[in-house]
DNA sequence: CTTTTAGTCTATTAAATCGATAGATAATAG
DNA sequence: CTATTATCTATCGATTTAATAGACTAAAAG
C-alpha cells in the first residue's frame, strides 16, 4: 500500500514537471493546488531533495523544482525515496536487501519465491515509468474522455 | 510490504500443504514447527478459516487442515485475507474499490493509470500461484541446491 | 544593512496499526 | 464426566503515520 506521504510526493512532482522549464514553484501554492498541508508537504519536498529528485531556491523568486527532465525521473526512485523499498520481504530487495533471520535456507524458501517474483514485476514498472510519460498518459487519458464527450454532443 | 502476519499465516499455509491428506495439524505444533508465536498464530488461522481456506475440528485429534485442494489455494487468496486488497491504492483495487476523496477526474490520474499497472501485475502473479505450486517450486529449488552440492563431493 | 521572502531543521503530538499476550469459553472424543 | 483443542474477547506496548508548531537560515530587494 502506498503511503498518503508517498501519494502527496507524486502529486507533487507530477505537478512539478507538468511546468517543467517555467522556473520554481512555492510550496504554499503546491499545497493549495494539490490540496496537501503544507507542513506536510515542506518535509516531503526536502525528502525528495536530499534524494537528488528536486532542487530548490531561497528568498524571492525562489521555491522547488525538478532536479533533472521529467523523463529522467521515475516512479519507482520517487517511491523508493518516500515508502521505501519496493520489495514485499526485504530478503527480495536489490536497493535494501536484508536476510530473514529466522529462515533457514532462503534459496529453496517458497515464499521468497513468489515474493521475488512480485519484487520484480513492479521494479520492473515503476522503474521504466518517468514522470514524462504519466503526464503524456494521463493527458491521452483525459483527452479520449473529452472525445467522448464530444461524440455524444 | 507484507505484514509479518501474512508471512507467518503463508508458511503455516504452506505446511499445512506439505501434509495435506494426513489429518489436522495442532496450532501448538504448527507454532512450533514455524517458529510462530502461538497466540498470534491462533488468530491468523482463525481468520484463514472464516475465509473458507482452512477448516478445523475441536477436540481429541482435532486441529486444522486445508479446506480445499493446495492446488485450489491461491497466495493471493490468502494474502488478502491477512494483509487486504493487492491494490497501492483503494481506487485501483478489484476486490475493495474506494473512491479517492479529493481526486477529482479518476479517469485521467496518473498515479492511478501506473498503480492499475502495478496492481494488476501483482494479481496476475499471486492469483495465479497456488500453494502447490510454491512447494514444487520450493522443492525444485532444495534439490537444485543439493545437486550442486552433490557435484562437489 | 535591514526587511521581506521562502526554504530548512528539530521537536512534538494524536491517532492508527502492528505484533503479541492473557484468560475465559465452547465443542468434541473417549 | 474429563481431557483436549479450537474459539472468542480484551488488552497491551511499541512502532509508524500523518500532521503541526516554531525557531532558524539563506537569498534577494530596497
Amino acid at each position: 500500500m502506498l503511503s498518503r506521504k508517498a501519494k502527496y510526493g507524486l502529486q507533487a512532482l507530477l505537478s512539478l514537471a507538468r511546468q517543467h522549464g517555467n522556473g520554481p514553484k512555492l510550496i504554499a501554492d503546491l499545497a493549495e493546488q494539490e490540496q496537501i498541508p503544507k507542513k506536510f508537504l515542506e518535509l516531503i519536498l526536502l525528502q525528495l531533495k536530499n534524494a537528488g529528485i528536486l532542487s530548490s531556491r531561497k528568498g524571492k523568486g525562489g521555491g522547488y523544482f525538478l532536479a533533472k527532465d521529467p523523463a529522467q525521473i521515475t516512479m519507482g526512485s520517487a517511491v523508493r525515496v518516500l515508502d521505501g523499498p519496493l520489495a514485499p520481504v526485504p530478503c527480495v530487495s536489490e536497493t535494501a536487501y536484508q536476510k530473514c533471520t529466522e529462515c533457514i535456507d532462503e534459496e529453496s524458501c517458497g515464499i521468497r519465491l513468489v515474493m521475488k517474483d512480485v519484487r520484480d514485476a513492479v521494479a520492473a514498472i515503476l522503474d521504466s515509468t518517468t514522470l514524462k510519460e504519466v503526464l503524456v498518459r494521463s493527458d491521452n487519458a483525459s483527452k479520449k474522455a473529452k472525445k467522448v464527450i464530444d461524440y455524444s454532443i
